[in-house]
RNA sequence: GCCGCGUUGGUCAAUCGGCUAAGACGCCUCCCUUUCACGGAGGAAUGACGGGUUCGACUCCCGUACGUGGUACCA
């Protein structure tokens, strides 16, 4: 029998969810959801310094925007509790204290200045960042090399200390990553990572593999910037004795810039002008905030999909899949082993098709805030009526209002020339009459006032070109927007009539 | 520097030894629409390089180049 599937999220609060983030969360979810298990949420906050107030709530935002729950959480709670790394605190040292009475680790006592020291002595050319190793640790303030009295004594005597792993030498240290294939590290180029930090707080190496055991994770997926340290953890789960319950690895590829080179980060969005991360974030420190995708106008179901696709597909032509659909077909093997760069301009093709897909009714909740906004009133039988004739050209939640301002508010005449390059007299007149001339439409009805200007133009031996696009102009304000005899039947007679006659005039 | 990982059109990508190398985004042309979109029909554009292995290589192996990640008492 099978153990039941368990992943884990497990994110620092330092700030804002990116796409890279919010991809690890979904193909976590994808995977515990695709087996029937559990996706955990799990707060890795071991570093006080980097702590932001608000960050921790923004993930639980994100989670939810997202439509992406956990099972259990800090919030929520569970047969794990806590959930947050801090709150655990007084767990880890019992199993760094196992590590170190078994010979896999040791007390360091070395000062931040006589690590500067150490690093800048050994400093070459060959060798720009010396590390912490098997060849230099016996040169160091350790318990190795002062020997376990003598360590025993500084400890007694309050010389604050760190416990780092004792990496073996001359071993290779092999696994399978479920991405990857088989990934192999030598563990004489591996430094001796601390563990357990001077403040008593676990780092990330000890705190994931003790969480994981205790939490009982069976399946770790991460970015692929961990990779290089996953010999660390392999290590520790052997030498703490859990080596039948290691979880399956999974190395997520990376997401890039889309131009130049590197990991997307904040500054591309801002620079390339589109987001980064999912929701809005504002630094509680500096106050700056940076725009997420929510408030850019995407839906939340066009927003997974994106980040599904970024990375991964089926196999098949398909592009566009509800969540339910991920979750039956996600494949963890079939995640792509190179990073991809991210193209916002596949992101908007996606949002535009998920806009397409929503009825206009589903549509009205969405578009209504953005009427609003503007300080423009509607009520939703009228908005679904404009939804209907505009959703075709929006891409994002605010084009509603780019695309549908004039059934709102009488439009500013953005391009006037396109009326007054050739007006005329007999144009003047055209419109004239048939302004007047409106109170004899019966029913009100777009292909009867289409019906009624093309009687009058002929009577004034008009055509459609010389008269379709001034109106168009009257009633939009620019050369865009549905057809002008369906904008005309919602606005209504009066209404029309107004913009006919501020125009002329 | 060292180590890990990667490399199919501009971008996302299919292919798991038989390729005249899918599809999507973007771009271009035309049609539709006397607006702008949508839609429809076309088009340009790809296996980093060099060696092997093989009847046959985009697919397997080895080098090289390039990219990317790591090299913290950060995650």
């Amino acid at each position: 029998m099978t153990k039941k599937v368990r992943v884990r999220f497990a994110p620092s609060p330092t700030g804002g969810l990116h796409l890279g983030g919010v991809r690890t969360v979904l193909y976590n979810y994808l995977f515990a959801k695709h087996h029937g298990g559990d996706f955990v949420l799990r707060i890795e906050d071991t570093d006080q310094t980097r702590y932001v107030e608000g960050a921790e709530q923004y993930i639980y935002d994100c989670l939810s925007w997202c439509g992406l729950e956990p099972d259990e959480s800090p919030l929520k709670g569970g047969p794990h509790v806590p959930y947050r790394q801090s709150e655990r605190k007084a767990m880890y040292y019992q199993y760094a204290k196992q590590l170190v009475d078994a010979g896999y680790a040791y007390y360091a006592f070395d000062t931040p200045e006589e690590l500067d020291a150490m690093r800048a002595n050994l400093k070459t050319e060959a060798n720009p960042t010396p590390q912490y190793d098997g060849k230099i640790r016996m040169q160091m303030r350790n318990s190795l090399a002062l020997g376990m009295e003598e360590a025993q004594r500084l400890i007694d005597a309050g010389t604050p200390y760190v416990i780092r792993i004792k990496m073996p030498q001359n071993e290779q240290v092999v696994f399978t990553d479920m991405i990857r294939g088989e990934v192999h590290f030598d563990t004489n180029l591996v430094d001796d990572k601390v563990l357990l930090k001077a403040d008593g707080m676990p780092t990330y190496h000890l705190a994931v593999v003790v969480d994981d055991y205790l939490m009982q994770i069976t399946h770790a997926f991460r970015g692929e910037e961990w990779l290089q340290s996953a010999p660390v953890h392999i290590l520790l789960w052997q030498y703490l004795g859990w080596g039948d319950a290691m979880p399956q690895w999974a190395h997520l590829p990376l997401i890039l810039k889309p131009d130049g080179h590197g990991k997307l980060s904040k500054r591309d969005g801002e620079r390339l002008g589109f987001p980064v991360f999912a929701m809005n974030w504002k630094d509680p420190k500096t106050g700056e905030e940076t725009q997420g995708f929510r408030e850019r106008g995407f839906l939340p179901e066009a927003f997974i999909n994106i980040l599904a696709m970024l990375g991964w597909n089926d196999g098949t032509e398909q592009e566009i899949f509800t969540k339910e659909e991920l979750i039956a077909k996600f494949d963890i093997g079939r995640v792509h082993k190179g990073g991809a760069k991210f193209d916002y301009e596949k992101a908007k093709w996606y949002n535009h098709q998920y806009i397409q897909r929503k009825t206009d009714a589903e549509l009205i909740p969405l578009v209504k805030p953005y009427i609003i906004a503007q300080g423009a009133t509607t009520d939703d039988a009228y908005l679904e009526k404009v939804i209907a004739l505009i959703k075709e050209r929006c891409t994002l939640l605010p084009d509603f209002w780019e695309q549908g301002h004039f059934f709102f508010t009488t439009p500013e005449i953005k391009e006037l020339a396109a009326i007054t390059d050739k007006w005329n007299e007999q144009k003047k007149t055209f419109f004239e009459s048939w302004a007047a001339g409106l109170d004899g439409i019966t029913n009100w009805t777009h292909e009867a006032i289409e019906a009624s200007f093309n009687e009058v133009m002929a009577a004034q031996g008009l055509k459609k070109g010389d008269v379709l696009l001034p109106l168009r102009i009257m009633l939009v304000g620019g050369k865009y927007g549905p057809g002008v005899f369906q904008i005309a039947e919602m606005v209504g007679i009066e209404e029309l009539r107004t913009r006919i006659q501020s125009a002329i005039n």
